[in-house]
DNA sequence: CTGGATCCCAATAGATACTG
DNA sequence: CAGTATCTATTGGGATCCAG
């Protein structure tokens, strides 16, 4: 089953954003589908951090049911299946690139290009309608 | 032990965020700090959503150990234990700040009053300053 | 072939009781 | 007050299997 946050998040922000991607993989599904754009199901499976398929499709579901992704079918190809962000999902785009910020200050080992770091800086709101756009 | 979490984050600042606090308790455990000023072992066991001690204990060591917490001893009573915010931690305020504007929208049921967000989305930065003044 | 479901074992989570 | 110890329940994850 999807997984169970018995957290009760009744009132509180930051519990209902524990309860959506409190997790090691949500994060992570949703930088593939925001940030590199992906749609299917073997281009997740295949993502850096070696996820299990079953639990790949778990978090699948989760998501789908939490509202952050549609499933359709992809009409070019009838036996393909496309993950979507909704736009709940596009709305952390700016709580991901806070994040992005704040890694890239903590973390010696992000490789994000200093130059976009400093574009993004500059203008977040600009940055973040350029992560949208391909979606809109 | 501290939880393990295999995803290696090497030059991805998502996946170093995941690795930090992609649990369920964590980044519960950092509104406590941050949000709530919460210093104290019982203080954090007592939250609303129930976490039990040795989940407390075992979150609280890894976070030390990932450099969001320091804990010392409290220089007004040798025998009580605090927990204070790193830097690192206190960075972490404008990813807050966009989690519980982003919750604020999406969840009907957060009662964050209407003012507040008003007061955070006219500036956020000043938001964020006041939000650190108590550590500074 | 793509998108999963199943099985099975290892690892983690969690409740509760207990302790320096 | 600030944790451990212990024991059980859940979940994670690899390998494999199956359906459209």
């Amino acid at each position: 089953m999807t997984p169970k946050y018995k957290v009760d998040h009744t009132g509180c922000p930051i519990a209902f954003a524990a309860e959506a991607f409190g997790d090691k993989w949500t994060l992570l599904i949703l930088r593939e589908v925001l940030l590199f754009k992906k749609k299917h199901f073997d281009e997740l499976l295949s993502m850096r951090e070696g996820i299990a398929s079953n639990i790949l499709a778990s978090r699948l579901k989760g998501m789908e049911a939490s509202g952050l992704l549609v499933k359709q079918e992809d009409p070019a190809n009838g036996r393909r299946v496309i993950y979507s962000p909704t736009e709940k999902a596009l709305d952390l785009l700016p709580a991901c690139v806070e994040l992005i910020l704040w890694a890239s200050k903590h973390d010696p080992e992000t490789g994000v290009p200093a130059d976009m770091l400093a574009r993004i800086r500059r203008n977040r709101a600009k940055a973040i309608r350029e992560m949208r756009a391909p979606f809109d």
